[in-house]
RNA sequence: GGUGGGAUGGCCGAGAGGCGAGGCAACGGCCUGCAAAGCCGUGUACACGGGUUCGAAUCCCGUUCCCACCUCCA
């Protein structure tokens, strides 16, 4: 039996889609840089792990084992450049009036029900980075050890000219990183970052831990070598996150974890995937500039949240997606009529893997199995993979077939065929039972059904356009009619 | 200023030398009392100017514009 076809994907060190090859046979370990816990995660955020899960579904469809690491950073980012600044954390905690354990307690909840919502799998693991603070002084203590590091009275600090290969990832010069600004007193280097970051005379913090180089916080970029370590071994297979985390942070996790390992001729990290940001009106989706669409503005506009990740699938990962109303619109119906299109059902019992799925299945719809499997084997290439359903769907196979191979296909594009709705379909534009207006309503549907029956349609028409007046759309089925509430005003 | 990535039909987006990806919208038809849904059909799009080639959206040269990163950021 064909075996799936071999994955490649896009490694951001060398700038070149690869064989995909796990260190260890049947097993892959996957670090996704997670969110910071201070606010809500907005569509560009979760567009890199609906990213991240489709790369863990593919690598499960093709019988992998797989540990996913998804941290969650409440402690260490500061506000404004990488070394000074204020803690994001503890400003948004005085900023809500609530405690630290509070603020980042709630967005967590709201993290894991977003992603809940988006059918992105739980990841195996998803560390704080709180938990590990004193593992990360025990990482530092041996960074310090090998002489790569130097103290400065707010921290220890990593100095980067002791690494032959920083910047590797970010294909940095390095009058490059010399033009990066110099934001603490006396640092050697532009590009040199914190590794802990200590309590000043002018800067006391909330969440502090004694540490060898004085009291404080430990480093952003800390926390992921760390609980990698800790959590996938010395080494690990694929390492993922957003473009704007490859110039720095990854390069300075990177040199770190070199630094820790001293292995000077193994790579710590062989494979390096970034996903493109999301933009909106071609510009990137930030606090700053005040455009942050949240998926509970999806779902309060009515519109399933899975409308968003079809939406996301709908572009290649490596690609700036542009997020508009009307791409949205276009997006949310279209998925509408794919999901309509299979009916409920058989989404628990689909098989998982290519394997599995191959051997339910003809061998004309094991052609099509192959196809869309080509299409994500090619570096994630989901819009193909989608444009294959689509021909599949206009072919001659038969629509059981075609059924069986889509719920197949679905374990790695998550999007719900078969499923029952994991969350209310709509927020405003819900229907409600105990609408005050029922009564009427039931009526006006009565009425129009017997002037149908009178082939009195003038009449009917006008019941109709009534009924929209009171919020209800009917639409007539070879069953007979339905109807449900469209508008947000239904309580009178 | 440095580095990287882009510009594809009304909108979103694959493709990367040779059969008009796909979705949404629009239009026509079938169906329907009428709608809706569904089904069938309809598009000669590749920023601009040169060049290479039998053949270019795809390769080369030049031009314009856009975005990201270089500062926290998915």
């Amino acid at each position: 039996m064909a075996p799936p076809a071999p994955l490649r994907l896009h490694n951001s060190l060398t700038a070149q889609v690869e064989d995909f090859v796990p260190m260890t046979p049947g097993r892959v370990g996957i670090y996704s840089c997670g969110p910071t816990v201070y606010s809500y995660a907005h569509l560009g955020n979760l567009r890199a792990y609906v990213f991240s899960d489709v790369l863990r579904r593919t690598l499960e469809w093709r019988g992998y084992q797989v540990d996913q690491v998804v941290n969650i950073t409440d402690v260490g980012h500061t506000v404004g450049e990488s070394d000074l600044g204020e803690d994001k954390v503890e400003a948004a905690a005085r900023r809500e009036l609530k405690s630290v354990q509070e603020l980042t307690g709630h967005y967590t909840e709201a993290f894991q029900a977003d992603l809940a919502a988006l059918r992105i799998k739980p990841p195996t693991h998803q560390p704080r980075a709180s938990e590990y603070v004193p593992q990360m002084i025990e990482f530092a203590k041996v960074l310090e050890q090998r002489g790569v590091t130097y103290q400065l009275a707010d921290g220890l600090y990593f100095d980067t000219s002791k690494d032959p290969e920083y910047g590797v990832l970010a294909k940095a010069k390095a009058g490059l990183l010399e033009q990066r600004e110099l934001s603490a007193e006396g640092k050697r280097h532009p590009a040199d970052f914190a590794v802990w970051r200590a309590d000043t005379a002018t800067e006391r913090r909330v969440m502090r831990w004694d540490s060898p180089w004085g009291p404080g916080v430990p480093g952003w970029h800390l926390e992921c070598s760390v609980m990698s370590l800790e959590l996938l071994g010395r080494h690990f297979d694929i390492h993922t996150g957003g473009v704007d985390h490859r110039e720095i942070h990854h390069v300075n996790e990177m040199a770190q974890s070199g630094a820790f390992l001293d292995e000077p001729d193994t790579r710590w990290v062989r494979t390096w995937l970034h996903n493109e940001f999301l933009v909106a009106g071609g510009r990137k989706i930030s606090k700053s500039a005040g455009r942050m669409p949240l998926l509970r503005d999806i779902v309060a506009g009515g519109r399933p949240a899975l409308a968003y990740r079809y939406l996301v699938l709908m572009a290649h990962y490596r690609r700036q997606l542009d997020f508009t109303e009307q791409n949205l619109i276009g997006q949310a119906a279209g998925y509408a009529r794919f999901i309509a299109h299979w009916g409920p059902g058989g989404a628990d019992t689909a098989p998982t893997t290519y394997d599995a799925s191959v051997a339910q299945l003809g061998a004309a719809a094991r052609d099509w199995l192959a196809r869309i499997d080509a299409a994500v084997a090619d570096d994630l290439n989901t819009p193909r993979a989608l444009a294959e359903i689509r021909a599949m769907m206009r072919s001659d196979l038969p629509f059981d077939e075609q059924r069986r191979v889509v719920l197949a296909v679905d374990s790695v594009l998550g999007l719900g065929v078969g499923a029952e709705p994991a969350e209310p379909d709509t927020g405003g534009a819900v229907s409600s039972p105990d609408n005050p207006r029922l009564p009427e309503v039931e009526q006006a549907l009565a009425d129009r059904q017997r002037a149908r029956a009178d082939r009195d349609f003038a009449r009917a028409d006008r019941l109709r356009d009534r009924l929209r007046e009171l919020g209800v759309e009917v639409t007539d089925t070879p069953g007979g009619p339905t109807w449900r509430f469209v508008t947000g005003d239904t309580s009178g």
